[in-house]
Order: C-alpha cells, then structure tokens, then sequence
RNA sequence: GGUGGAGUGGCCGAGAGGCGAGGCAACGGACUGCAAAUCCGUCUACACGGGUUCAAAUCCCGUCUCCACCUCCA
C-alpha cells in the first residue's frame, strides 16, 4: 500500500511519488516572528510534524526545512511601534515559537532558514526571473521590483483563480506596476519611514525581500530544483503560494509537487486573530492542560477539517488521552518497563496511509488499549507487552509517547522530591486505610479516601494494591 | 463578483453509495465492603426540500446557514 495524500493543486488525493526513491524533501512555510504564537499558529507545525514523523516511520529519508520570516512590513511596524529594534522583536518572537513548538514536541526541522539569512540567494532568483521576461523594475524610481503576473499564463493554477476575476485590492496602491495584481519581488528601501537596517544593497538599489520571493529562493536552496512537498496553512494558497510557484517556475524550476495545506483552529467560528486576545496564546492554553494533552487534541482532528477550538473540547479530548496514558502506566508498572518499539496495527497504518488519517489512527489505538486494558487483568503476558509496546510505538508515530523522555517535567529535582514527599505522607495514609479495611472498619478507611482526594489525588485499587495519582 | 470548504447523535469529531469510526458525558450490568479504574451493554445521528438507486449521511438538482481566500494572516 502506497502513502497517499490530499494534493491541493489536482484537489484530489493521489499516491506520493517521491521524486528521489527513498527520499523526501518537505517545506512548510513557518510563521512571520511578529507577535507570539497562537494555537492556530502551532497546528500547522504539529500537522506537518506529523507527516514527517509517519515519512520518516516508512523508510523515508526526510528533509524537513521550515522557513522564519524574520523581516517583513508587520515586524517593522511593530517594532517601531515598540521602539525596539526589528531584528529584536523578530528573534524574541522567534524564541517564544521555537518555545512553543518544543513545548508541544514538534520535532526541529533538518533545517530552519530565516529569510535575513539568504538575499544573496533571493537576488539570484529575482535576476533570473527579470531575464526572462516575467519581472520588471519599478520605472517610479521606488526600487522596487515586481512579478509580471500577465506574462505567466499558468499564474492561478494552483488556487483555482482567474485572474481576470481577481477582485482588486480596495486600498490597491499602483505604486510603479504595471498591473495591479503584479506582486512585489523586491522591496526598494524607504527611507523616512524604515531603518538602515531593513535595507540591502541589490543591483535596484538598496531595499528588502518581498514575502513569497524568500520561501522561493529558500525552498530552491535546501531541497533542490525540483522537490517532493510544499505546505503550509490554507490561507497561504493564494496568494503566498500561488505566487511562489509562479516565481519559481519562471525562473525554470519545478518547485513543489506536492501541495498540502492544514485548516484553521478557529474560536467563536471565526479564524483566531490577536483582537480576540491573548487567551489562546499557547502559555495560557498550557495552564489548562499539559503539553501533550493540546498535541493530542491537535491530533486527533484531521488536518484538512477546521477544528472550532474550545476548552470543554480540549477537556474532554485531554479524558480521552488520560485512559490511553493510563493503560500504558499501569501495564509499564506491572511488566516492569514497556518496550517503545512494538508493531503498528494495520488500521493504524491504513489510517495513515490515507492523507494522514489521524483521527481513524486514533481509533485505532484505542481498539488496541481496550484490548491491552482486558489483557492487564489477567497479570504479565507477553500479549500484554506486546500490546503496550504496539501502543507506544503507534502514539510516538503521533508524537505523542508519553514515556518519551521529552514530556517528563523534570529538571531541577524539584518535581522528584515533591513525588517522594508525597509518596511518603500517602503511603502511611494508605496503611491505616488497608488496617481500616482489613478490621471491617469502612467509615474510617473511607474518611482516609475522602481526606486523600480532597488533597487531589486519585486512588485506585489495583491487584497490586492500591495506587494514587495526581 | 470569483474561488475553496463546512453543517453528523447530549458534546467533540471520523466516514463519502450497502456491515452503527472513535472519544467525552450519561445510564444499566459485571467487578468492588462502597468507590475509583477496567470490561460488557444502552443512547441507531448525518441542515432543509426534491430526485437517482434494490440501497443515499455519502451521488444529482434546488434552498438555507456558516467559514476562509481574492497581494503579503498558520
């Protein structure tokens, strides 16, 4: 059975062919570091996180580059704004992404270019595109340099535009193109309202970047001419993408054969925006619930379906991930160490298979855990080992083991200490309470559970006696 | 105006012509001193109106509602 996957420029799900036996090369657009993250933000992160991990699960050699675009209108704007410095704004924001997307165990990229880090490459390609014939310099003496979108007959194809129904942008500023829909390239430096340092010389004199040329010349750098996949959110389709391969083919490249786009997390039905303020900013959302706990809610919706977030939502898939956790904890104690590396099931691997069918994938562990949770009564079997491991390996597909050193919370020793103290001060509690229960004496041993849970701990007892948790 | 997508049981969320995805919650049962955990079972849904078909949540036509994109927002 091949991969398939949902190709957002045939509209359809087709086999992925790898351009490379063996090998696959992957670019996903990363974010604009103007603010902090959002939830919204991330899922595209964790859905491409995904595909690499169940790539690099079936033999692919994967390489994985996601971009940061660490220089643009916003990030200007803001900065002034914050009378700091760009580049200083775009690196602190830049840390509370890397922040987030490792406090959600997206694993790094191959590589993470920033766009700073490559005009010379980015001038290369605009000086291809002008020679031949689909770019021009500004004659407004701007410096700008712009995409002649008229003299590319395929520019919508990837987005389904025509482009002669565009609606024209109602502030559309002509500026020096020589159609409204011609897009910038190059950005000639203005020198009343942007610093010195937002400008780099170039043969249009000194200016920055546009946005779509950066992901071009940096994709075309990393993974060569031609690759095999290019993603992002849906928003970016048009007309960030549909610009870059406009660009890119121009310049006689293959660019992407494969399109993939992940759907919105939105809030109130409406797409997150930092108006609906900082509430689902990604450390807040974590005061809810663990890291693992926002993957797996993540997860479990498919990447193409639009995800309307919520904490009752998140609550409950965070229940749900809980009894997974829990068969895994129960079955590690009594084995003595559950292995990482068991089977994948093939519903599992069916599931994913299929455009990346998390949540059919999702069913698919729970299928096994109901079975592992019968198996567990019955004491140690390798049926059960085998079971337990089954289930590792398929949620570390997912990027969510929860015996993956990543998740633990340690660190200083604190949380270690803060266990055993605990330990203690329950254990003698449970003494009395089975010496209670042992003489017939329920009022007292359940007074004894009453006092333990309104401290927050859960009891269970279990045919090894009984066991609490937090 | 153009383009793409969505409306599923109490809730979250899959599926895309025919065996009731899965989860959460609830209820019943088993287990338990009682619980908890676990297992078994129950709750038979697909916006609306037509149509095609032996068979429609799934295809077709129409209607309603919602969302996204249309020059720099994942």
């Amino acid at each position: 059975m091949t991969l398939r996957l949902y190709d957002t420029a045939t509209r359809e799900v087709r086999d992925f062919v790898p351009l490379e036996d063996g090998k696959a090369g992957i670019y996903l657009c990363g974010l604009t570091v103007q603010s902090e993250p959002h939830v919204g933000h991330v899922r595209s992160g964790v859905n491409f996180d995904v595909l690499r991990r169940w790539m690099a699960a079936r033999g692919y050699d994967v390489t994985f580059i996601r971009n940061v675009t660490d220089i643009d209108d916003k990030i200007l704007i803001k900065a002034a704004e914050q009378g700091r410095p760009w580049y200083n704004l775009a690196y602190d924001m830049k840390r509370e992404l890397d922040k987030a997307y490792d406090a959600l165990h997206v694993l790094p990229p191959t590589y993470e270019p920033l766009a700073t880090g490559h005009i010379p490459e980015m001038i290369e390609l605009i000086s291809q595109i002008i020679t031949r014939g689909h770019a021009y310099a500004a004659e407004d003496g701007s410096g700008d340099v712009y995409f002649d979108v008229m003299s590319w007959p395929s520019y919508g194809e990837l987005s389904g535009q025509k482009v002669a129904e565009m609606e024209a942008a109602e502030d559309a500023d002509p500026r020096g193109k020589r159609d409204p829909r011609d897009f910038a390239l190059w950005k000639g430096h203005k020198k009343e309202s942007e610093p010195a340092t937002a400008a780099w010389p170039s043969p249009w004199g000194p200016g920055r970047p546009g946005w779509h040329i950066e992901c071009s010349a940096m994709a075309l750098k990393y993974l060569g001419s031609s690759f095999d996949i290019h993603g992002g959110g849906t928003d970016l389709r048009f007309p960030h993408h549909e610009n870059e391969q406009a660009q890119s083919r121009s310049a006689g490249h293959g660019f992407a054969s494969h399109w993939m786009h992940n759907a919105w997390i939105t809030t109130a039905g409406e797409k997150m925006s930092k108006s609906l303020g900082n509430s689902l900013m990604i450390p807040a959302v974590l005061e809810q619930v663990r890291p693992i706990e926002l993957r797996f809610y993540m997860v479990a919706a498919h990447y193409r379906s639009h995800v309307e977030f919520s904490y009752e939502a998140l609550e409950e898939a965070a229940a749900g991930f809980r009894r997974i956790e829990h068969f895994l904890t129960r079955a590690d104690e009594l084995v003595g160490g559950v292995a990482s590396d068991g089977l994948l099931c093939a519903e599992f691997i069916e599931a994913m298979d299929d455009d990346l069918g998390t949540p059919a994938a999702v069913a698919a562990i729970y299928d096994v855990v109901r079975e592992g949770n019968k198996l567990l009564a019955a004491g140690d079997s390798p049926g059960l080992r085998g079971n337990a491991a089954s289930v590792r390996a398929m949620l570390d597909v997912l990027g969510l083991d929860p015996f993956d050193p990543h998740w633990s919370t340690a660190g200083s020793g604190q949380e270690e200490k803060l266990t055993a103290a605990i330990n203690t001060l329950v254990a003698g509690l449970l003494e009395r309470r089975s010496e209670a229960r042992a003489a017939k004496d329920f009022a007292a041993a359940d007074a004894i559970r009453d006092q333990i849970k309104a401290a927050g701990i859960e009891l269970e007892d279990t045919p090894q006696g009984p066991k609490w948790s937090l």
